[in-house]
DNA sequence: AGCACGCCGACT
DNA sequence: GTCGGCGTGCTC
């Protein structure tokens, strides 16, 4: 078809194509792009497209936007490749991805960012060349030293990267020396684009399929290789596991070239079979995840009080989209999840089951397998990048129909959700600290359920205050369960009292004699313990006990930690390490202690005390290698450990029959954390390790060791009081104006210098006060840590009453605030403003 | 975020 | 004088 023919029926073919672009860049806005002509039919929103950016920069983007209208102020730049045939990011996403940006304060390409894995987004890198024409060694162009040097090394090469080049001349900046060469026309740059997803392949063996199509070709083949025993071993071992004379179709799928080898066949003779053409190599795609076995389907039978759940969750649905179930540790919320889960599934829609964490371990992992088999999938942080790209494809392609993630999986490509559960509902690591956008994943499951018209199935044993509140409200259904499955009961539950035993000499380092005595009787009885304290390393910090000098940071303004195991001092949040100072720096006296209980302190003196005792410590530092959690969950359930010291790692999906008796080693420091949610996340966090304790017939033992015995909290964590605790809790945030009464945006203005970023911050508050009215902008204030990595901070904190005010015009008027701050204000210059929504 | 350009100190 | 530091502004 002619360009002519082409454009008579539809005068508007003519007119150009363009695309607005989701760029992984943090910059306010989508970027416009011109369609080559040849390609406007491959066009369609959620598909990738390569583009250049900037002067030298190559990017992937997403097409957000499809459109006609050419962008008035500048000339749009073509599109260099489009990547995908259909899309990889759905339209539910693009407003998803949208809603994002605009809730948590943030750009959209940083929610892009953090919701492709990194495998679907290209990276480009800059190549320098020998220029094609240039004769080095008959040219007359002049060169220096430096520059012939790096023509010399390049005339060896095909092309080498910056960094090469960089490290060649020994020099840092480039660039210059770069410029000078292409304008003597030496050198050339340009791009190369590489796709980092990589499938995984396998080398396969079979029959050439020639060598056996004609009648009688096998018996021919054995007569042929009569002397060469070792071919036939080879031959006849395949035969075995492939039946290709009952069907030659067996043949197609062949076998894995390395199982040969691992049957100790010898590989010389599979060589010249192959060179022969008897036999054949060829190639596989394979997933990652491999095959799994077909596991039997288990029935779950639910007992009378998960059938009852169950039942009201569904009736729950009819008049509200969200159910909070309340069920205490130990009640078996798990099987009506997954009763849940096939009820979905067999209606044809798709499921997304959130878990944090420390929570989504093997064990689960394991049991949900076996009911739900290849059409699940599991979206982790220790996945590789590659696996992640297979789990985002399975989900795009249907191959799975239900995923259990962490996190991160809300943003998976899913076109038909019909369930979301998020277990452990209020745990804070469904927020998003550290790089834009600081979202919360219960809140965006919430949002995705509303795009996907879903029901969303909250779960926990100490909900968070918002949802339970929101449930009280009426927002929610709420179901409660709280029976512990199989009739076992709760675990008794003591509080020590460090400082009564202090005065009468009864601690034994950090272990009080209460704790010690039922740690005792816990090891004869040959019975288990955990131990819970929420800090690994050492301990906190050294300090001089004639001075009281302690070692800090040079970068941030914290203390370094004590970290035994590799004898140094280390900053949590940069990263600073430092040897261990014997003496003090400021007077000089060689008297370091050290302060404060960390897990790796806890197990060093318990090991000291009971020396004839197995102790295993569980925080991040023994649990960063891929296998090294689910090898010490092992041991645990063998009972080859006696005591597990660990931190929160311990108090959350594991389920130990041996498990009697759990020691909280120091409540009254989560207590007296400077947050308004430390009451909230004390609660928690007891109570969530306390379910830990016994779990069939014999009732377990908490001892919870504190200074303040009387303090509410405890009483009501004591109680396993929850509504109580939530009735008084409640009644704070309302006095103090906090969250669910409120709603928080924590603005951080981070600078070099400290007093710029100072006045910065006073000169935004100022902004925000005129419009929003004192009550509502609090600070600014610096934060209990001022400075890390060598910025400083300043924080302003603001509270909006729910209902009050349009939130989206509120957040509207910061950003343009801050931003018109950063043009306008001379000591805000060089400032970076971060917003923090919802910030836990 | 990257990357270019421009303006400034400390060295062959 | 240049090399290489860092501050500033822009990217369809």
């Amino acid at each position: 078809m002619s360009q002519l023919e082409f454009n008579t029926d539809n005068p508007s073919e003519r007119e150009t194509l363009f695309v607005d672009l989701l760029l992984p860049v943090p910059i306010p806005k989508l970027f416009t792009y011109r369609v080559p002509h040849a390609r406007v039919e491959e066009v369609q929103l959620g598909i990738r497209v390569i583009v250049p950016f900037g002067n030298r920069r190559v990017l992937t983007g997403v097409v957000g936007h499809v459109h006609h209208e050419a962008p008035k102020k500048y000339e749009a730049r073509y599109l260099l490749d489009i990547l995908d045939e259909t899309p990889v990011v759905t339209t539910v996403q693009l407003q998803l991805f949208r809603w994002m940006a605009d809730y948590y304060m943030c750009y959209i390409g940083e929610v892009l960012n953090i919701a492709l894995p990194s495998g679907l987004k290209l990276s480009s890198e800059s190549r320098v060349q020998l220029h094609p024409y240039l004769e080095l060694d008959s040219t007359d162009i002049d060169f220096s030293d430096q520059e012939y040097n790096l023509l010399l090394a390049l005339k060896g090469k095909e092309h080498l990267s910056y960094e090469e080049v960089s490290s060649i001349l020994g020099i840092k900046s480039i660039y210059g020396i770069l410029k000078v060469l292409v304008e003597k026309g030496a050198i050339l740059i340009f791009e190369e684009v590489k796709e980092k997803y990589k499938p995984k392949k396998e080398t396969r063996i079979r029959f050439f399929s020639e060598a056996i199509s004609r009648p009688n070709a096998l018996e021919d083949i054995f007569k042929q290789l009569q002397s060469r025993p070792k071919q036939i071993d080879v031959l006849l071992w395949y035969l075995q596991q492939v039946p290709v004379y009952e069907s030659p179709r067996f043949n197609d799928k062949g076998i894995e070239q390395s199982q040969f080898k691992k049957n100790g066949l010898s590989s010389s003779a599979l060589q010249t079979l192959i060179k022969n053409g008897i036999l054949e190599r060829f190639e596989v795609e394979v997933s990652r995840f491999g095959t799994l076995p077909n596991q039997e389907y288990q029935e779950i039978q639910l007992s009378p009080a998960q059938s009852k759940a169950k039942q009201q969750i569904l009736q729950g649905f009819d008049t509200t989209s969200t159910v909070l179930l309340h069920g205490i540790t130990g009640s078996g919320k798990t099987e009506v999840y997954i009763d849940l889960i096939k009820n979905a599934l067999s209606s044809g829609g798709q499921v997304l089951y959130l878990l944090p964490e420390i929570a989504l371990t093997t064990q689960i992992v394991h049991r949900l397998r076996k009911v739900f088999g290849e059409q699940m999938g599991v979206y982790h942080s220790k996945f590789s990048d590659n696996e992640r790209v297979e789990i985002w494809q399975g989900v795009l392609s249907g191959a799975f129909s239900f995923v259990v993630g962490v996190r991160s999986s809300v943003f998976l490509p899913f076109d038909n959700l019909s369930l979301i559960i998020v277990d452990e509902e209020h745990e804070s690591s469904y927020k998003q600290y550290d790089p834009a956008p600081r979202y919360h994943a219960r809140d965006v499951a919430l949002y995705l359920a509303h795009l996907h018209f879903s029901k969303v199935l909250l779960g926990s044993a100490t909900p968070s205050l918002e949802s339970y509140s929101n449930a009280m409200e009426g927002k929610y259904t709420l179901v409660t369960m709280e029976q512990r499955y199989g009739g076992a009961s709760l675990p008794q539950m003591i509080l020590a009292d460090t400082l009564r035993e202090k005065q009468r000499k009864l601690m034994k380092g950090d272990f009080s004699f209460v704790l010690l005595e039922a740690l005792n009787r816990t090891l004869q009885e040959k019975k288990q313990a955990i131990i819970f304290q929420n800090r690994r390393g050492y301990s906190p910090h050294l300090t001089c006990e004639t001075c009281s000098w302690i070692p800090k940071c040079e970068n941030c303004a914290v203390s370094l930690t004590y970290h035994m195991y590799k004898k140094e001092m280390r900053c949590h949040y940069c990263g600073y390490r430092l040897p261990v100072p014997n003496t003090c720096e400021a007077c000089g006296a060689a008297t370091m202690k050290t302060v404060g209980i960390g897990t790796e302190k806890l197990e060093e003196s318990l090991q000291l005390m009971l020396p004839s005792t197995n102790i295993q410590r569980m925080d991040l530092d023994t649990t960063r290698k891929k296998y090294a959690y689910d090898k010490i969950i092992e041991g645990f359930e063998k009972g080859e450990i006696d005591i597990l010291v660990g931190t929160q790692m311990v108090s959350k999906g594991l389920d130990f029959d041996g498990v009697v008796l759990v020691g909280v080693i120091d409540a009254d420091r989560m207590l007296h954390f400077p947050d308004f949610r430390s009451f909230e996340r004390t609660f928690q966090l007891i109570t969530q390790v306390s379910g830990r304790a016994g779990r069939r017939e014999e009732q377990g033992k908490v001892v919870i060791q504190t200074s303040n015995p009387q303090q509410e909290v405890l009483q009501k964590i004591i109680d396993n009081d929850y509504i109580g605790f939530y009735q008084s809790e409640i009644r704070d945030r309302e006095q103090y104006r906090y969250p669910p009464f409120t709603r928080l945006i924590r603005i951080t203005i981070k600078h070099k210098d400290k007093r710029m970023g100072e006045i910065s911050a006073q000169k935004l508050c100022n902004l925000l006060v005129e419009p929003l009215g004192k009550k509502r902008v609090l600070g600014p204030e610096a934060p209990g840590i001022n400075k890390i990595r060598n910025l400083y901070l300043v924080e302003i904190l603001i509270k909006l009453e729910k209902g009050s005010v349009p939130l989206q015009k509120v957040k509207k008027l910061i950003q343009d605030r801050s931003l018109s701050l950063l043009k306008d204000a001379p000591e805000a210059k060089a400032a970076r403003i971060i917003f923090d929504v919802d910030p836990y």
